[in-house]
DNA sequence: ACCTGAACACCGTTCAAGT
DNA sequence: ACCTGAACACCGTTCAAGT
């Protein structure tokens, strides 16, 4: 008599369920069905298994969204070493442009999730923090830097919301991050996005909520693209 | 013996039902609760009515979305005459903006179904329609209104991805539009769409697929966003 | 202790049976 | 001819019953 062998969609036998098998299945049917294909169950059936299994390795579907952000965000290229800020800013965004153009549920994903969260998935603060620093670097002020990813805005990562919002916004209730990090500790892994919050927040401490003023960064990066559009307008 | 009267959920009788009706009970419950609140039958029930009698008004969730789009869309306001096209413009996409925070759903809302859809909806289409005209009334020529379309980008309407995206990309069936309009028609109702279309496609018919080449797009965006944080760098 | 089938409360949509 | 209840094929998630 042969063996038992819990079999897959394919008859094989399978290694073990991982987070990672998880997040790497997910990603696959998202990539090639959209995200209205993709359901727990069909997860679980495209790894031959029952879809409670997959509750194991992630705690419900908004996490398993959170984690498949993290899995595509940390594709990108980190910036490019020993270049001026505009070839790295300049490389950087067109490899989260090509990264998208994999994963064209991405962006509409983060999105999504930004707006329900408190707080960016870890890799999308790694990817801030770092890019951040490539504007330090070439010389930005804090409040440059502020302007520049306004400025930058749906280039950065495809989504066009704001990432830190007003939270004290009435009807938006967002999840709390169920791993909250402690703010010394968010401070001491992300650096440059706590020293921007900070500077942001010192400047305008007489607004509430979110000390960034949303409508002046927007018709700033609005007025700073017009301006470049009059200028092409000139010269041609 | 009373008479019998359709009771509403609060017990009230109703004003017969409307794709208008339907519409405004959409958009009123994404605009409470965002759009995984809204689902057909909720809005039956916020309508006092049987799920299925919104089946008579809309052919199914996806043309109600794109019914809601319409709906929110044509809140902007139009272009300000008698001004220079600097100031039309951005009164226009504050407009906008003002428009996606009334409605949060909205900028998701309009990114996902212009991915389904082969054809933006009609009031987005007016809208395009009509800020190309503006740019063209400024002096802009039918590949310079194309660059300024790139960067202005998602401030356009919220959403990052392209307009009228590659349609023979792998993987992609989209929608075709079930009130499918034909071309000349197209042409006579947004005629800046259409001649913009035409000069881009001519420019460049040697590309298989749409003949705008979205990379090139982009980096032109990118570009020119750069310089002009460049400039702002040096004269701080 | 571990795993999972059945169940629950949803969803969009179809369709036949009712008036 | 019109309307709609029941049903179908899904969905995320819970939980008790099984080993």
């Amino acid at each position: 008599m042969e063996r038992t062998v819990q079999a897959g969609s394919a008859g094989r036998s399978r290694p073990p369920l991982s987070t990672e098998r998880v997040l790497g299945a997910a990603v696959a049917l998202a990539d090639e069905g959209g995200v209205d294909a993709l359901s727990m169950r069909r997860i679980a059936q495209s790894l031959g298994v029952v879809p409670m299994a997959l509750y194991k390795h992630v705690a419900n579907k908004n996490e398993l969204l959170d984690g498949m952000i993290d899995a595509v965000v940390r594709e990108i290229d980190p910036p490019a070493r020993d270049t001026d800020w505009k070839t790295a800013v300049r490389g950087r965004v067109l490899s989260a442009r090509r990264m998208l153009l994999r994963h064209p549920w991405a962006a509409q994903v983060i999105e999504s999730r930004i707006k329900a969260r408190t707080t960016p998935t870890p890799a999308v603060m790694e990817y801030l923090d770092s890019m951040i620093g490539v504007f330090r670097d070439g010389g930005f002020s804090l409040d440059l830097v502020h302007h520049a990813l306004h400025v930058m805005g749906s280039r950065l990562l495809g989504f066009s919301q704001e990432l830190f919002e007003d939270s004290s916004r009435p009807g938006t209730d967002r999840e709390p991050d169920p791993a909250a990090m402690p703010p010394e500790e968010m401070a001491a892994r992300y650096p440059h996005v706590a020293a921007l919050a900070m500077a942001v927040t010192h400047d305008t401490d007489s607004v509430v909520g979110s000390g960034c003023d949303d409508q002046f960064e927007f018709e700033f990066a609005l007025d700073l693209t017009l301006d470049g559009l009059e200028r092409l307008l000139r010269t041609t």
